[in-house]
DNA sequence: CGGCTGATGATCT
DNA sequence: GATCATCAGCCGG
């Protein structure tokens, strides 16, 4: 397999490492990688943008219950929940607590490393900085569809969560993005100053 | 850069 | 029938 990104030391995450509340793993991702092994390429990024969806949170899928699409913001944290948005598009979640509580954090930016060539392939010719640029995007370059929805991210398997010994920039905060409820919590993280992260311009700067 | 619009389909009321 | 954790394209400043 291709691993241009072990000049970075990278490991798997175990999920003893994950924080245990939402908030607190949002704003953990930040920097920690999302590797997707597929038809023999790796696909690989930087997590550079998350948000969190807390229990009681208006906004979180799980807020009203259970139901047949959000089974796996129920999962132990460090599972994979995927939905399709928008008639079009494929959002990549992780769960976030125990078992039994519904929450997740939305990756919604990653900075490429491995296989750009094939994220460009899969996302038609697009510039880096805009490959995995926001949370649709970022699922369509890595690959990631419904298929991945109850991954353990933390089990080694095709689709993990990664740590490298790179150090991470200075992380910011705001209000999440395209939501109308709870739309004023401040529970978006990002690293500041990378191009990589999405939004306007303002909410990339706090 | 910011702002707007249409595409497109699953989910829930 | 309304809503929706989006995106690409287009327009104006």
């Amino acid at each position: 397999m291709p691993d241009s990104g072990s000049r970075f030391r990278l490991r798997a995450l175990r999920r003893a490492e994950l924080p245990e509340g939402t908030i607190g793993l949002a704003r953990f991702l930040i920097g920690k990688w999302v590797v997707h092994d597929v038809d023999g390429i790796r696909l690989s990024g930087r997590i550079v943008e998350t948000e969190a969806y807390p229990v009681g949170d208006a906004a979180c899928h799980a807020f009203r219950g259970r139901t047949a699409r959000n089974g796996s913001l129920f999962l132990e944290r460090g599972h994979a929940y995927v939905y399709f948005n928008y008639g079009m598009h494929f959002l990549l979640n992780v769960s976030s607590e125990s078992s039994g509580r519904g929450c997740g954090v939305l990756l919604r930016a990653l900075e490429p490393r491995d296989g750009i060539a094939a994220m460009q392939r899969r996302r038609g010719a697009t510039r880096v900085q805009d490959l995995a640029r926001g949370p649709g995007r970022l699922a369509q370059a890595l690959g990631v569809d419904l298929r991945h929805d109850g991954v353990d991210l933390c089990a080694g398997g095709a689709l993990r969560l990664a740590v490298s010994n790179e150090k991470t920039g200075r992380i910011g905060r705001s209000v999440r993005i395209g939501l109308s409820r709870e739309a004023h919590r401040v529970l978006r993280f990002f690293e500041r100053g990378n191009p990589h992260v999405s939004g306007p311009k303002r909410l990339r700067e706090t």
